[in-house]
Formats: C-alpha cells, sequence, structure tokens
DNA sequence: GTCTATATTTGGATAGAC
DNA sequence: GTCTATCCAAATATAGAC
C-alpha cells in the first residue's frame, strides 16, 4: 500500500462516488443529472416530508433506478442538505441585512415579511423543505461529523428568529409598534405564520408570492402600529 | 369449533388485549395504567414527533417494558390516535359552535383565537401532538380499517379552518374587516400562527396561554379592523 | 400481567457484474 | 454509468413461558 490517496479507507461506492464528483467540473452530463434528482427529491421532500420520503420515491420522480441514486448522492441526509443549504443560508443573511439597516422597524418590517414570501415562492419548494421539518425531531443518519450541518441549520432558525426579535423590539423601543406580548413571541408567531404557508402555498395559486406577502405585512403592520390604547372590550 | 365467541380469528394479544379492556370497567389499576401510558406517550410525540417516537422510549416514559405495552394498546397508530382524539375533536366542535353564534365577527375571532391557545394549554400536549403532523405525510400502520380515523381527522381539519373562514368571511362582508386577502388565507395565515406554538408554547411559561391568546387577538383584530384605507407606505 | 426471545417488515446503503 | 442482488439495521409487533 503505497500510494495514500485520499481516496484510501473508502468503500468501493465511496470512492466512485468521489471520483465523479470530482471529474464533474467537466461533464456537464453529471452536474445535470445531479440537479435534476435535486429538484426531484425537493418535491417529494415537500410532498412527503423528510421521514416519509424513501429513496425509492425520489429514483421514480428522477426517472432513474434506486442504486444509481447513489452514484450521485451518498445517503438521504446528505440530499436534503443539498436541496436546501443554498437558498435558506442566503434567506438568512438577507434577513440580517435588513435587520441591521437603518430605517423605521415598521418598513423594516414590513419588507421582511414581503421578501421572505417572495423567497418562499422564487426557492420553491427548496426552502419549505426546510422550515417544514423540526429538525431535532428527526433521526438524521447515524453518521459520524454528519452533524456539523445540522448545528449550523440549528444557527440559522436562531440567527432569523434574531433578526426578526430585534426589528421588533426596535420598533417597540421607539414607540412604533406597541403589544401586550414580548418581542420574541412576536417574532416566533409572525414566523410561525410565514413558514406555515408550506401547507398551502402553491407557486401557480391566483395570488403571487409577493402580494401574499404584502396582505400579511398589512395586517401584521396595523396591527402593532396602532394597538396602544386600542379599546379592546372584555 | 362450536363456540363463535367474538374473539374468533384473533392473534393470541389480540384477544388477551380485548379482554383485559373488557374487563377494564372493573379493574381501575388497568384504567389508571393505560391512563398513564397514554400521558407519557403524549409527552414523547410532542417532544420527538409521530414517526421519530419509538414504542421504546414510550416505555421508558412509561416505567415498564416495551413488550407490556402491547397489552394495553394494539400499535402505535392507536396511541396515537388515542392520545388526541377527545381533546382535538372537542376543539373543533366549540370553535364550530362559536362561528355559528349571532355576534359580531371581531368578537367572534377574537373570542377564538383566545380559545384556541387556552385549549393548547389545557389539554397539553394533546392537541399539539395532533397539529404538529402532517397526518398525510406519515404512514400509518397498513391495517386494515385504521383509516377511518384518518379520514375523520382530515375533516376536523377542514372543519376548523370552515369555521375560522366563515367568521372572517363574515366580518369582511360586514365591512367589519378589510385586507387584501381572500377569507381563506386569512384563516390558512392564522391557524397557522396559533398552531405553529406548539414549538415555543410552555404550560409553566411567564405569560399564560389565556394572556398570549390575548396578545396574539389584539394584533389580529386591529389589524384586519383598521386595515381599510390604510396609509400603506412603499 | 410481565418479560425474554424472536418473527417480520421496511428502507437505507453497498457490492460487483455489465 | 446503470442495474441486479443483497446486506444490514432499526423498529413494530407477536409468541409463549412464567
Amino acid at each position: 500500500m503505497l500510494i495514500r490517496d485520499t481516496h484510501r479507507n473508502m468503500s468501493n461506492m465511496k470512492r466512485r462516488r468521489a471520483a465523479a464528483a470530482a471529474a464533474s467540473e467537466d461533464s456537464q452530463a453529471y452536474r445535470e443529472r445531479r440537479q435534476a434528482i435535486l429538484e426531484a427529491a425537493g418535491r417529494i421532500f415537500h410532498l412527503k416530508g423528510y421521514a416519509a420520503t424513501k429513496l425509492a420515491d425520489v429514483a421514480v420522480e428522477s426517472g432513474i433506478d434506486r442504486a444509481t441514486l447513489y452514484y450521485y448522492v451518498s445517503s438521504k441526509w446528505d440530499l436534503f442538505r443539498d436541496v436546501v443549504s443554498e437558498a435558506v443560508e442566503q434567506n438568512v443573511i438577507d434577513a440580517e441585512a435588513l435587520a441591521k439597516q437603518d430605517a423605521p422597524a415598521s418598513e423594516k418590517l414590513s419588507r421582511l415579511i414581503e421578501m421572505l414570501m417572495t423567497s418562499f415562492g422564487r426557492s420553491f419548494p427548496a426552502i419549505y423543505v426546510f422550515v417544514q421539518e423540526d429538525l431535532h425531531k428527526l433521526e438524521r443518519s447515524p453518521g459520524e461529523s454528519s452533524d456539523k450541518w445540522l448545528a449550523k441549520s440549528q444557527q440559522w432558525k436562531i440567527r432569523y428568529f434574531t433578526a426578526v426579535k430585534r426589528i421588533v423590539a426596535q420598533g417597540m423601543a421607539a414607540g412604533e409598534f406597541s403589544t401586550t406580548l414580548t418581542p420574541g413571541l412576536v417574532a416566533n408567531s409572525l414566523i410561525g405564520m410565514l413558514n406555515s404557508s408550506y401547507l398551502w402555498f402553491e407557486p401557480k395559486g391566483k395570488m403571487s408570492a409577493a402580494s401574499i406577502g404584502a396582505g400579511i405585512a398589512e395586517i401584521i403592520l396595523t396591527g402593532l402600529q396602532s394597538a396602544r390604547g386600542s379599546k379592546r372590550t372584555r
């Protein structure tokens, strides 16, 4: 065993996958095939959820054999990550940038709501695949280091939540918003409302993602703004 | 085989379960044990979700052996149904009764929001165990007739949604509410907001379920009421 | 009523021929 | 690159002794 290449200790499958991936810069066919698989997987994940999705389903949806899938992807968990990572991370970055801006909280919150709905529509269904899961409720592959990603994805949720909470807190401090709830509760409720659109939003529906976002933003902002001293019957 | 009793064709386990259940009217010990199992199962289902819950977890939480569980319960799916059915059905009935009342939509919607949060708290975690699942995403037991219940549970979701939608539509027709969204979208968003509290609500938290409900109701109602002709910047 | 041992099923993942 | 034939682990559910 003289040659200590980077593939040593790999199983046959792993070696071949790695080789194919490495060569993918040259092979357009490989990349297209892989992309098609990711899109098919996204549809199935969105439809059935992670736990109930079988790689057999994904294979059928992709029009290839179940075993062949493993030439392109190393595991179900890996597939999930590849489907969601890019869109979700970008989304978090955008929200943080927005929260940091120097502008009235009401304006920022309104924009954030519209941005999120728009992202759902543009990335459809990638971000939904992520937000519809409670990742800590999944048993991920027993795989060794697979959970660096899990930690990162938990951070995404926290970072997004923090950005929203910060905007709400800013608005309350400035007297723009008024509510009996804490900023954290408002953030959680709002995020829950928007995320749950994975249950009903349809890209081809009558209302666009943007107009739905605008409608929700109007309700929430009006509700937060003029709630101060409202005549609450009871 | 002269005696054609109701237990013929049953497996041994089924027969013994049925016998124990039949005798349960006499045996308080049996009923208490079973109730303890249901509560333990509720906690685990809420914590891990249906798919990730193993009956081994439930057994540990109940302090009994995994096999003994089957003396009290016939399957995981059956266990799930027994945990959620009562609380969820009552909740639907209450919402329908409220929707039917002759009162201003704003008042009814406000009460519905507070009622739902209160139910979450009172039944904790039974209703959450139900609302956190997309039942059509689960593979339920391959069992034969097990899906009459599934159909009924889908009806619960539809009935609840319809009750909310109806109230919103009433409010819009009466000019109480104003929004660019459809009644269905408002209902879906509102239900999504409230249901997603399964992610963060804690019965022992600083704010009670009732006060959280009141705070959310205030935001939503204010948002719907005065949205008409509001000065929407853009 | 409870527990040990085991049957059964499902689905992720791999080997190896082509 | 693809497919057939498996392997394997996990988890539900049952049998049967006690």
